[in-house]
DNA sequence: CTACACCATGACGTGTACGTAAGACTGTAA
DNA sequence: TTACAGTCTTACGTACACGTCATGGTGTAG
């Protein structure tokens, strides 16, 4: 067999260059592919997308935003990835979870392959996530808070479960003497009661969207 | 003036009953409508945006999804709340906030609608919002972690602009020895680095989408 | 009466983060 | 060689939570 049968790579850049062969490696099915490419640490997009729980579609769309490139293709135009690859759809969805939108990222990456010098890139991109982390702060206080609302609503809806007559209609509960005097009901709780259609007329034919 | 002049309310039902008149009144330009609305506590759509926050479009969005009515309409047409509107859209933002969508809320609301007695319904919430609990425990959780991961990330630059050379490109942070060896290279710093377009050799056009 | 801000209804548009399908090609096993 | 899963590009579809007209009526001041 000639030497292009083997594996015909086009490495799109030089290929990471000081890596040891100690790359992700799928303990399941190998294929014969699999064997030659591990060679060179290099994995398919669908390897890629089980390892990250992302879909095919998802890492297609990373690429087109340009947050991601194949380390190189195969012959027949495969997508090949390193295990950088691993690192950076895991970074991305960090991201995400911060509430970076993919916009965002893209934003970040550019400036990031823009920058002059490495301390003014570390420097950008510390200022990015100085702001985040303020959001992020607030976001999870806001959370916070509203776990507490669900707490105390909890308790208050126990209350109703304890000391309630089960015949009790809905009606009846905005002249609820049922609680200490003590409780404010929780807006969580209130929320349900207010403005809603008319349970006791139901007059409104079921128009389900 | 005859009767109807003063304020022909078509009542949706029977206006909240035991509510005393300490509604939320917007502190601003007071019109006669409002004066005469005010004897039952009801404002337009406009006002009840402007309190809440929302716009008259999500207002009107949350009456299609069957999340909200008009205590009454004028006699031209016009939607007319009370204050328990107000809570209840306080309600929607909060459930929001904890991730429901409104296909959710819409849901919960007609469980609330269709429950037997008080009891029953409130069961039902009870269930709704320990779920929901757990998942927005886990979330803040999860915004913690990457509350940590931030802060390490921005120490971590931090160093960067402290001892790199002005001058040291990108290209040899790969192989940078000015941190401690003990510094793991943090996975929000590691992606920037992975899988880019290559930023030495600048080929790619810029193809911004 | 007129001006003018506000509102109603209906319908179509928008941005995000993918999903889904079509039709053709690739890589490998049997 | 054939079968078959995986992949390619292209392109249109989707769900969500509204935004944005268009057209016409309403409520009140001057």
């Amino acid at each position: 067999m000639p030497d292009h049968h083997r594996l015909p790579i086009l490495p799109a850049a030089e290929a990471a260059p000081s890596l040891g062969a100690d790359a992700a490696v799928s303990g399941s099915h190998v294929r014969s592919l699999d064997d030659v490419r591990a060679r060179h640490d290099l994995m398919q997009i669908g390897d890629l997308a089980r390892e990250t729980g992302k879909t095919v579609r998802a890492i297609h769309l990373y690429e087109e935003l340009g947050l991601l490139e194949p380390a190189a293709r195969s012959k027949g135009g495969y997508r090949l990835y390193g295990s950088e690859a691993l690192t950076r759809i895991r970074w991305i969805g960090k991201l995400q979870d911060m509430r970076f939108s993919l916009g965002d990222i893209q934003t970040i990456v550019r400036e990031w392959e823009r920058a002059g010098s490495a301390p003014d890139a570390m420097k950008r991109m510390r200022e990015v996530y100085a702001r985040k982390l303020e959001d992020t702060r607030q976001q999870r206080q806001r959370l916070e808070a509203l776990e507490h609302e669900l707490a105390s609503s909890l308790d208050y809806l126990d209350t109703c479960n304890d000391v309630c007559e089960p015949q009790r209609l809905l009606s009846a509960c905005n002249c609820c003497d049922l609680h200490e005097k003590s409780d404010e009901v929780p807006e969580l709780v209130l929320g349900f009661r207010a403005a809603g259609a008319q349970p006791t007329l139901p007059r409104r034919g079921t128009r389900a969207p």
